[in-house]
DNA sequence: AAGTTATGTAACTGTCAAGTTACGCTTTCA
DNA sequence: TGAAAGCGTAACTTGACAGTTACATAACTT
């Protein structure tokens, strides 16, 4: 579950989100904060090593995107315990993961 | 998204999962680990105070309970970006969950 | 070729959190 | 009633990490 850690920091999840729209230069995704573009460049490490971002080097700038396989791990981890919310809806929902997994 | 945040340390995510099974005992929930008991007695206040789990005192012990309603947060966050690994039954399931929102 | 742009790395600093031991409080039991 | 069991808190230590400035490298631009 290293999405986890990797999201704990309020910046990186910020910026997960940033990428969920659309992929983006590093410059670019540093001009959306306070912290120097140094200490966005250390994030984005944390992020690629964890494997939620990938980077393509695209002439003098690199081009970050997101991976979704560590959310996807997450989800289907929390979809273990999702029946403590569930209601009947919800339970629909797990038929049709359940039910995928062939 | 305080459950990131809760969630992020091993021992948590682990105390997260024991108690999704059933509800325990500060001290059934130490004996799973190796840290000292007022660690574990720390990390569980850390799950209070994030929502994640509440306490009932029951004479001299304290039993632990999971709270869903950050995990169900954390999942609904989730939801937004699923998506980007969706397949078509996914894409059902985002629209149940669309509708359900009213 | 020289300067500028885009980005990453290095080295350092400060803060925070997780771990430990020692201690205190309340409840049970012999 | 005194001892033990079950938990939590306090105080301290240590390691990890986010932030900063300074520097290095590669690629456009004129």
């Amino acid at each position: 579950m290293n999405a986890l850690t990797a999201l704990s920091d309020p910046t990186r999840l910020r910026i997960v989100e940033l990428l969920a729209e659309d992929e983006r230069t590093a410059g670019e995704i540093a001009s959306h904060f306070p912290t120097s573009r140094p200490g966005i460049s250390r994030h984005l490490r944390v992020l690629r090593e964890q494997g939620l971002v990938q980077a393509r080097g695209e002439g003098r700038r690199r081009i970050y995107s997101l991976d979704p396989e560590p959310l996807a791990q997450l989800d289907a981890w929390l979809a273990r315990y999702r029946g403590f919310w569930a209601n009947r809806l919800d339970a629909l929902e797990t038929e049709i993961r359940r039910r995928r997994r062939h």
